[in-house]
DNA sequence: ACTTGACATGGAGCTAACTCCATATGCTCT
DNA sequence: AGAGCATATGGAGTTAGCTCCATGTCAAGT
């Protein structure tokens, strides 16, 4: 597929995936003969693989660091895995700093009710 | 409290709470009478708050914006809860995104072991 | 009085991650 | 063939959110 169908299917600009492409995550996308990129569906699987961990919060650095590793073959799988591995303590951290601010918004927002209420019932005995 | 104790206490650069405080988002820090920043335990509620905030993804102008509408006051208790309740439903979408990252990681490290054994057993048999 | 260290201010500088632009080429349709 | 549209490339521009710096003031210790 396309540069345009890439883009749509995973959600990413065409300028992104050329970016991606060109500072070494998405590996070399072949060219068909007028050097036009053809993805393949492989390449499709490594864009949704990069568009999620992006989606939760991990950085180009790190995946760039980790897509060099997996395109060099199985020499490096232990070093990836110790990235993953720091890649999920990090996600495991935010999602446990993202239910805290949950939970203050939720009360927060709760409480609002009582301050609303009362400001209702002034307007309406204003009337 | 002056300003290194804030910042050490909350985490945050000095730099950065006089950021804050200066694009709006910590309201104005009472000064000594030559000028230091003597922040009071209010103001801390609001940093500790802020923090909490930023950690959790909300943007300097989503706080901004939240925070402008705080100080003035009551009248603004209906529109700022439409802010929060806005926040509320990213955050919530931002955790899923996590969990779902989390999930695959999960997979891919647990299958990393299936590829990491039969490369140790071909190292072992090597020697 | 002098040195030292925390603090203040305005503005410049920085990093990450895109995003846009000018220019050029190629495909497709009529 | 000409029009119109997708794509390619290299490089500049943008945005958010800080972070650093030069310069200056002030309070406390010696």
């Amino acid at each position: 597929m396309k540069i345009a169908e890439v883009s749509k299917r995973y959600g990413i600009s065409p300028d992104t995936l050329r970016y991606y492409e060109r500072i070494g995550i998405l590996g070399e996308i072949p060219r068909n003969k007028s050097g036009i990129r053809e993805y393949t569906e492989a390449n499709g699987k490594t864009i949704e693989f990069v568009k999620c961990m992006r989606d939760a919060g991990m950085s180009i650095e790190s995946l760039t660091e980790y897509m060099t590793l997996f395109f060099q073959g199985d020499g490096t799988i232990a070093a990836r895995k110790v990235i993953l591995e720091k890649q999920r303590d990090e996600i495991m951290q935010r999602i446990q700093n993202l239910q805290e601010a949950l939970d203050r918004l939720n009360f927060k927002i709760d409480h609002y009710e009582d301050n609303i209420v009362p400001a209702e019932k002034a307007m309406r005995s204003a009337l």
